[in-house]
DNA sequence: CCCATGCTTCGATGAGCAACGAAGTAATCT
DNA sequence: AGATTACTTCGTTGCTCATCGAAGCATGGG
């Protein structure tokens, strides 16, 4: 075993169209060839070849129903390195458009860079199994504010309190502790630069938002949208500001 | 700001090339531009023209000293970044092995595959600032065989135990605290597949190491060279098997 | 059973880019 | 100062690979 071929996976993800499908898929859900082609603007028959590269890289993981092909981010693993590459691009070009800002003439490049996101996905998106954006933020930050969870230099846990607060809610946190990611993780959000939350915790508030129907999932983005009602259920459960 | 262009990224890591040098600098030193050159196997300007991509697109820095130019990785993120790619390619190449072994009549992939690794390199070895490898997971599961630290779903914490021990070993563990990063983090390790100790304390402890001299850094791979005594030491202090 | 839909295979095209030789600049040594 | 070492710039070459049109192969609906 030598020493292990990173450029071979970092490659497959190095292309416009397949990383353009693979932020796509961090929606969480599993999309179609099809979709996955409008989302890359190509055409099927590329998207195709792509596809296929894709799961032989072991990055996707695909499932025939019918005459559709459902593809889908193969593990957690996949999607937390996604991440920090969101992460590390989102840091990168905003360094880049403050220093490029100046000199560039061009309208193009000031939009891409240092205009206002667009907003649903900045107010609150799904990443991967989690909430992000704002009101990712707000949360993580609430739950620490009220004395929930402690963060311990980003590893953040649940405190007795908050223990309790969850069973009350009625989450089984055996349950979630016996998965193998852990409970409470903090995740870099790309658009706010703040802590997240993710973990099997993350993901029971997400899922349960959905349940409750305060939220419903964007039909062709990562976009969360809330419905009235339902954001202030969820500011006065969890004690947003 | 739309959403962070993950390909620009991947697709530097995404050369054989570069992807040789920044694995050489996981090793955590800052290398010469001949060095990495060296290290993947090309003339001095290819490297050159690679090595001012890598800066452009902030996944290294540089420091000019005379006519040196040292390069070494931006910062812990890309680490980390690099750390998480590391294995997901190693679990990769190893079920492709599995899958081609029984087809591939060509010795060279069984070799690269399932061949046993650089036994230097599996034994011991740097990832970044801390220690990996064999030694590296042994030490692990000695801090959590002896009481000294609890996994708690991959997200490893020094019990009360653990925080005297290490105290009385004259860590400032306060100190340690106030970094961004935790202090106690699991790390993946791409050969053996299971936990090493990274984050602040995985640092102290290699430094440490290396301050008393019980293990030297390979001056060209990422190998770590353990005296014979040292390793007694280090055997005896932490409770190895 | 035919047609629409979803996906794949094949072949051709073209662009991007890694690589190097050669020549240039800059710092260091003797 | 001249020689050596370290790195960069330039221009050329050649290969890889993304892309698409066209045709092929399944699946499902009417």
């Amino acid at each position: 075993m030598m020493e292990p071929n990173i450029a071979l996976i970092a490659s497959l993800i190095g292309d416009q169209a397949r990383s353009k499908m693979l932020t796509a898929l961090m929606c969480g859900k599993a999309l179609t060839a099809t979709e996955l082609a409008l989302e890359a603007d190509i055409t099927a028959q590329t998207a195709s070849s792509h596809l296929t590269k894709l799961v032989e890289g072991e990055l996707l993981v695909v499932r025939k129903q019918g005459r559709h092909k459902y593809f889908q981010l193969k593990d957690h693993q996949v999607a937390e390195l996604l991440e920090q590459l969101l992460t590390l691009s989102a840091a990168h070009s905003s360094a880049v458009s403050s220093s490029t800002a100046n000199l560039s003439t061009s309208g193009s490049a000031l939009k891409q860079s240092t205009g206002p996101a667009d907003p649903r996905l900045r107010r609150s998106r799904i990443c991967y199994d989690h909430l992000a954006g704002e009101l990712g933020v707000k949360l993580y930050n609430a739950l620490i504010q009220k004395g929930l969870m402690e963060d311990l230099a980003n590893q953040p846990q649940l405190t007795e309190q908050g223990q309790h607060f969850f069973q009350d809610l009625g989450v089984d946190l055996n349950k979630l502790q016996t998965k193998k990611r852990p409970v409470c993780k903090a995740c870099l959000d790309w658009s706010e630069r703040r802590s997240h939350l993710a973990g099997s915790l993350g993901q029971w508030i997400l899922s349960d938002l959905i349940e409750k129907q305060w939220a419903k999932q964007d039909m062709d983005s990562r976009a969360i949208q809330f419905s009235e009602q339902g954001l202030k259920q969820f500011i006065k459960r969890y004690g947003l500001s």
